[in-house]
DNA sequence: AAGCAAATGTATTATAAGTCACGTTTTTTC
DNA sequence: GAAAAAACGTGACTTATAATACATTTGCTT
């Protein structure tokens, strides 16, 4: 699977697990609703800037975020 | 410190315990040797797609590369 | 000082970031 | 269970910048 997908995947479970919508952690994170949508969908080819916001914004950190990723 | 950052001093450190040149190492990941530069020394904010050539290139995965990163 | 690895500057091309209008699906409320 | 509201999905588009490439320089080692 694309490792956009994966983290699109990761992001879904760690939000769900947080009671957020989409729009509430876009707000957190500082990002447009619509993107925040695009890459939990796999959509973007995020770079680790955004992406930490995004992890900082799901209050974890890259280390628990990747934990479990399979190469 | 900027993820650019930890991100270039992360790979110079598994680079280097894997006896490989800045130049070797993109040939592998299949990378500019220029570029490959720049991300070690936290000049870019790669992509995913891009950092996980570099970690395939590494011969390791997104888990153990973000193991011990800090918020 | 020759040879190698690493660093840097700059220019061009490819693509991520960011936004919009609209459509669809799911959930809530009456 | 219909209507309304909230949440989610998508395609197309512009702007910012990552990706790529080359030339040159610096630093280290023998």
């Amino acid at each position: 699977m694309a490792i956009e997908k994966k983290i699109g995947l990761r992001i879904k479970e760690i939000r769900t697990k947080n009671m957020l919508t989409q729009e509430q952690l876009a707000w957190e994170a500082d990002v447009d609703r619509t993107y925040m949508n695009h890459v939990e969908n796999g959509r973007k080819n995020i770079s680790v800037r955004s992406l930490e916001k995004i992890i900082n914004a799901l209050n974890t950190d890259f280390s628990y975020f990747f934990k479990e990723f399979k190469k």
